[in-house]
DNA sequence: AAATCAGCCAACCGCCAGACA
DNA sequence: TTGTCTGGCGGTTGGCTGATT
């Protein structure tokens, strides 16, 4: 089946939206609302298609958008739900009030992946490469490395790792560490406590969950199922 | 001061799924 | 049941702007 084009390309405008385009758009939807888009372009006289003024009015021109930069906490909840819904924006949209996919899409590709790649280049020098196991190829799970570098991902004086890392300099158990005190600041949000157990001598990293009727153990075989594995797992936990 | 580069973001495009005749 | 329409979604692009050379 051959699909029809959206609207009658032919004498439309493009490109950015004029204040006027904007003014018409927008008292029009106050007064009729936006019950059918195709039809809307006629019948506010706007030489648009009207997914392009569905576009505008739930990207730019509802009132109920959030406008200014992107908070702490909200990036943070960005990633979470990254971690656990993927590329899913609309959906991620939905648990952000006042903000759209498009915007949160944005931000996702050119601040927090940025920052996760800057966080990587980072690790690689830290840590050489496990040269038996190719990386993972699970999606973007690079939650440690967003978590830290927004910011959150210092080591907490109060968490136990912070005194591990005052008596060691090995590098890979620095690895380990600077990944763990960046989930226990993710897991704060679920009220959950975290320890490190022990990192035996295979370099393998496991982290207890505590939570309400014992404990959860994870084991990291690498950074990427560790991480995939640990959101997962927090995904089960309770929500407070 | 001008040219070039890089980052950001608004907007477009194509596809998909649900509604409806 | 099938075909068409429509809205919505995610990927991508292009232009604007500020930084750098």
């Amino acid at each position: 089946m051959v699909r029809a084009p959206c609207c009658d390309k032919i004498g439309l405008k493009k490109g950015p939206w004029t204040r006027e385009e904007d003014q018409r758009l927008t008292s029009y939807i106050q007064q009729n609302g936006h019950s059918n888009w195709r039809a809307l372009p006629k019948l506010s006289g706007l030489l648009r298609c009207g997914k392009s003024c569905r576009l505008r009015w739930t990207n730019y021109l509802n009132p109920d958008i959030k406008r200014g930069n992107f908070s702490k906490e909200e990036e943070e909840t960005i990633i979470q739900l990254h971690e656990s819904m993927g590329n899913r924006w609309s959906a991620m949209a939905a648990k952000l009030p006042g903000r759209t996919d498009n915007e949160i899409k944005n931000v996702w590709h050119t601040h927090i992946k940025k920052k996760l790649k800057d966080y990587n280049s980072t690790q690689d020098i830290k840590r050489p490469k496990n040269k038996s196991e190719p990386q993972s190829k699970k999606p973007d799970s690079s939650t440690s490395k967003e978590i830290e570098s927004l910011g959150h991902g210092s080591i907490s004086p109060k968490s136990s790792t912070s005194e591990l890392s005052s008596v060691t300099t090995d590098p890979d158990i620095i690895q380990q560490e600077v990944l763990i005190s960046s989930t226990t600041v993710l897991l704060s949000e679920f009220g959950e406590s975290i320890c490190l157990t022990d990192i035996p001598d295979d370099q393998d990293m496991k982290v207890w969950l505590e939570i309400d009727e014992g404990f959860k153990c994870l084991k990291g075989d690498d950074d990427m199922s560790f991480w995939y594995n640990l959101f997962l797992t927090a995904e089960e936990l309770p929500e407070f």
